[in-house]
DNA sequence: TACCTCCTCTGTCTGCAGATAGAAGCGGAT
DNA sequence: ATCCGCTTCTATCTGCAGACAGAGGAGGTA
């Protein structure tokens, strides 16, 4: 039995959503909540384990709701899958980035909604279709990792070395965390310097990261 | 009726497949491969809408295949809905950047494969749940552009100096380049060291680009 | 065996980097 | 009118960075 949460400020879609759910087997509705504050609240209180959020809500809206709930440790079980009039890309990055399972329009078909329910309730994601063909081309738009990963004429541990000064490490530090010693490191570092025709290391870190190898965040 | 072409190097994979799409009013089979050099070539003589495409292979395997057909004025109508057994990182991310519609495993129940290419046929696309789910917390791990343009205690001239040495600019360049002292560069670039916790320029084009300050590719 | 590449280490030397302290003009805020 | 923060500049000093030259050991290949 998946037990389901529905948010959203317009009582009408609400109590829809409830007769739809109601008609599966497999479904509970545990409670209702007519904003995002009171979603917050009856997720501590229910622990759902999904939540049919809206977004456009007064007082608190369906994005900070999701944050919250994510945040709470009494929430851990609960996964909230977004429900909206609006496609827009702001929306749908600003949704997943605040920890949203899933991001679908109120034009979905009912039996997909169920079917959507079953699949964010068993931990896995999925978004409306329109939104995933976005997705994918602004993936695909990304520096790919294993295309650039500059396979220059550099040794394994030249590139050890490389990541390292990217990092911000001293020679004396790389020489330790790598357990060489001092000078091989000032060898290799000149080396990098010649074959990637930078100047200093710091030309070395820009070099790191324009190439791929490194990417921002991927620490 | 949704034009749809199979391809796998399992004879029995495929009849299983053509068996389930014929059950489909709204589907009609225009053919078969058994590699991706036969694929690219069906694909050029009956431009279908939908292609369900095996990755694993002989002679030319999935991926290539799908990247010749998108690159190929013919097919501009067609779309590629990736069928594996794999749920593998690697695979998806090459496969989206194929230039792939949809990426659904083989153990995906029949109606949804139907329902998937419905979808893939208009335009949309379309992932396993698992894969879904990965995909945003890759996307969601990504720097948002919005949030970190780092305004942290920096004054306006003490960024641009600070971009400058991100660029591997040495002092005396900056200097020259901003219209600056050469000793007003050091001054900057101490205030920028101290303000930022860094020890050496290294560490402080690391921070611009793990702040969001400098995005890769975006010179 | 000879050859080559990679990794390792040892030196010396030049120079920029960075710390630190001080000073002055300029603009906004009180 | 005064204070404060930003920007600008000067000057000295320590130290790591990087250039350059040389050399030995490990491993693979012809």
């Amino acid at each position: 039995m998946i037990r389901v949460a529905v948010v959203d400020d317009q009582e009408l879609v609400r109590s829809g959503f409830v007769v739809l759910l109601g008609t599966s087997p497999d479904i509970e509705v545990v409670g209702e909540a007519g904003d995002g504050e009171e979603a917050w609240g009856l997720c501590r209180r229910t622990t759902p384990d999904v939540v049919l959020m809206d977004v456009r809500m007064p007082r608190m809206d369906g994005l900070e709701a999701t944050r919250r709930i994510m945040a709470d440790p009494r929430c851990a079980r609960t996964h909230v899958l977004i429900l909206t009039t609006f496609d827009e890309d702001e929306l749908v990055h600003d949704a997943l980035r605040a920890g949203a399972s899933g991001f679908l329009l109120k034009d979905t078909r009912p039996a997909r909604l169920l079917d959507a329910i079953a699949v964010v309730a068993a931990g896995d994601a999925l978004l409306a279709p329109s939104v995933t063909r976005r997705l994918i081309e602004q993936f695909a738009a990304l520096p790919s990792r294993p295309m650039p990963p500059t396979a220059d004429g550099l040794t394994d541990r030249e590139r050890e070395v490389l990541v390292a000064v990217s990092r911000g490490s001293s020679n004396q530090e790389i020489a330790d965390s790598l357990h060489m010693g001092y000078g091989t490191v000032k060898t290799h570092v000149s080396h990098l310097l010649t074959k990637l025709e930078c100047r200093d290391r710091a030309q070395l870190v820009m070099y790191a990261y324009e190439s791929g190898l490194l990417i921002p965040g991927s620490s």
